[in-house]
DNA sequence: GATGAATGAGGGTTCATTCAT
DNA sequence: TATGAATGAACCCTCATTCAT
């Protein structure tokens, strides 16, 4: 694999190298714009125009505005995957947590990202075919959150009484409820995701000893 | 009777009922086309066809797509607020919660409503007029429901340790994150709800008497 | 003739009037959205409004936007006739200029007129109907201008080496011309206006002895 | 040669010159159906018609229908100084009046430039921007015909006592005028033009020598 | 006679996309 | 490869005009 940057200034792999190179520029070129106005709103000419390319090159790398839109997609849906890693690596579930919240609010804007996934799941919402590479996505999101959520119910750490996936469910559903709060600046972003944490390990906390009202 | 129309002989008097109703279809139409498309890419003459009505006559009705799109979301989020009324008269903060769900799962399509809300979102993270709305009804609704929390948590049914603003900030949250899901049929819409519930009202359960106070 | 006042409350004189009056109320509405936007521009709404009329009963007034304009021009017109009154009364031909130079400049707004009439020329220069209705008003403009002239010719008050019409067609266009400028500001009304009386004196006085270089 | 196109290598360069080719041909059209229909009657895809270009690619050379007036509007009124050129360089007053004449009358129809000028003035009586464009065209021409008639002036063949920027305000007016009527054949042209270089040659003429000067 | 309500036919402009260099 | 040049199909909106009351 280090061959690829071996053979860098050789025939073809540079070219390989420079697509990258260029398909990166104009994502980025096209994830501004789209936070800006929209999948619909923003034009190619615009987005090319970000991307300091011409609007005949951008439909070298990407044959249509949907499959610009489906990259940039696939590009937002992979960094969930990364937090997973990160809760299942952790301790315990809070600090799980934790280091959760603290990586999406350290993040770079959060706010940015929130409209992104936003026009995300309202593109969703009509589009069949994305529809399908999201809820993808988040099967893989929710079957792997409930994986965790087992192992700690199984250790004791969390109430047993919820399905897994379900809790799982609830979990990301809030999180995403926030996203689109963060997205237009309903909410103080940090000191409600510091809460929400709070919200959740108690939903979960093992029952205590039932209030015993009893001898 | 009683003078009402004081236009005695000044031509074809105003019809008010009439034009409530047409007002109203044509709303009807515009959240078809809105559901089905998106407040961007649903155009002026599809909406107009799916209301039975000229383009020119529903300009007559909203002088811009725009004012189309306020007044849906306008009519949306109207809806939300008879929520809280039920919460408010419920006998205690679980059958509230109960009530609610079951409000929202019985009531007509939820998938619908949650695609216009995802819609209403994503326009309001673009567009600061919406936005402004969009936020105005939120910080009712948030305040409402904070005020229902601090009613119980008085009570005792609710544990004190949660500022009740921040609480109710988590649950609409959650709430707008499930719809998110329920939009394009990410989860199954009546159990996912109930779970909530359980979920919601576990996190805010009274603190058990901790493990053991007893001699 | 008093017969119409007199029968003013009778049955059908009363409408005649009444009639009328509105047809003046609209014109005069008309006028000034023509004057603000020229014919095109200018739409039936707009001028129902200013004319504060509904837009329907513009229209039992005037069948088609275009009879509208065709009785602006109309009026505007028959206002030249008024003109040639004055100069064919007066005692001399200088006098004559003077005084309609006094009556255009002292009129209301010079400038207004001027743009109407060259909204009318303008038109006129598209539409054969409305460049008949101009020419007939400008050929007896021109013909009667050119009998006053040929009067003082006769009188030898003016050179008789010009034809008539011709001299008559040169002052109108130098007139018209001015009025074009006016228009929009192009020059101080009333200095040029002087100048050009000046002009046209001389260029019409009688040829002076020649030189008459020899004895 | 000598490293014109620096843009060695990428991709397909501009060629100015066929860029101005159509530009002129876009123009060409949008002159012809100025000239039938005027700058408001005649719309974009006629124009885009006429001139055999697709709208879109129009818009690309004029990004507005208004830069297209505005474009024909210039090209319209730097004609104009061309005239100054030959009566500045004419033996006497008289010929270069003769000249211009000439010119104006031999030229392309006159008809229609004469109706495009009246289109113009008339845009210009309600667009303060081409109101603006005009006035500085105007103003040159005045200016400099004004510096040709002082010159004659002090050379004694044309009579002193009128301010040489007034005459030729006047003069202008006159020839304006004459444009207003052949716009629409209210007069003959050639005719009509010819009279009125005598007509302002005997307005300027020096006074003569006063009735009698002889012993 | 006068008004409210409705509409078909455009009008200017933009956009995603293709072709040529 | 990468850019300039071109286009058909819409899109939002307006207008002159008619119909109903």
């Amino acid at each position: 694999m280090a061959q690829i940057a071996t053979h860098s200034h050789l025939g073809r792999p540079v070219n390989e190298e420079a697509r990258a190179l260029r398909r990166e520029q104009i994502l980025a070129g096209a994830r501004v714009c789209f936070l800006r106005k929209g999948f619909h709103a923003a034009s190619t000419a615009e987005i090319s125009a970000e991307a300091k390319v011409s609007v005949a090159n951008l439909y070298q790398y990407f044959p249509t505005k949907d499959d610009l839109v489906r990259a940039l997609i696939d590009e937002e849906l992979a960094g969930d995957l990364e937090l997973i890693r990160i809760v299942e690596e952790a301790p315990s579930f809070r600090q799980g947590l934790e280091i959760t919240t603290r990586m999406v609010t350290a993040n770079r804007e959060v706010a940015h990202d929130s409209r992104l996934r936003l026009e995300i799941l309202a593109e969703a919402a009509r589009n069949p075919a994305i529809a399908a590479v999201v809820k993808a996505a988040d099967d893989q999101l929710v079957r792997e959150i409930g994986a965790v959520i087992a192992r700690y119910q199984a250790k004791g750490e969390l109430r047993a009484d919820f399905a897994p996936e379900v809790a799982a469910r609830i979990i990301v559903s809030l999180f995403d409820g926030m996203t689109g709060r963060f997205a237009f600046g309903l909410s103080e972003t940090e000191d409600l995701i510091v809460a929400a944490d709070q919200f959740i390990v108690q939903a979960l906390a093992p029952a205590a000893v039932s209030p015993s009202p009893t001898p």
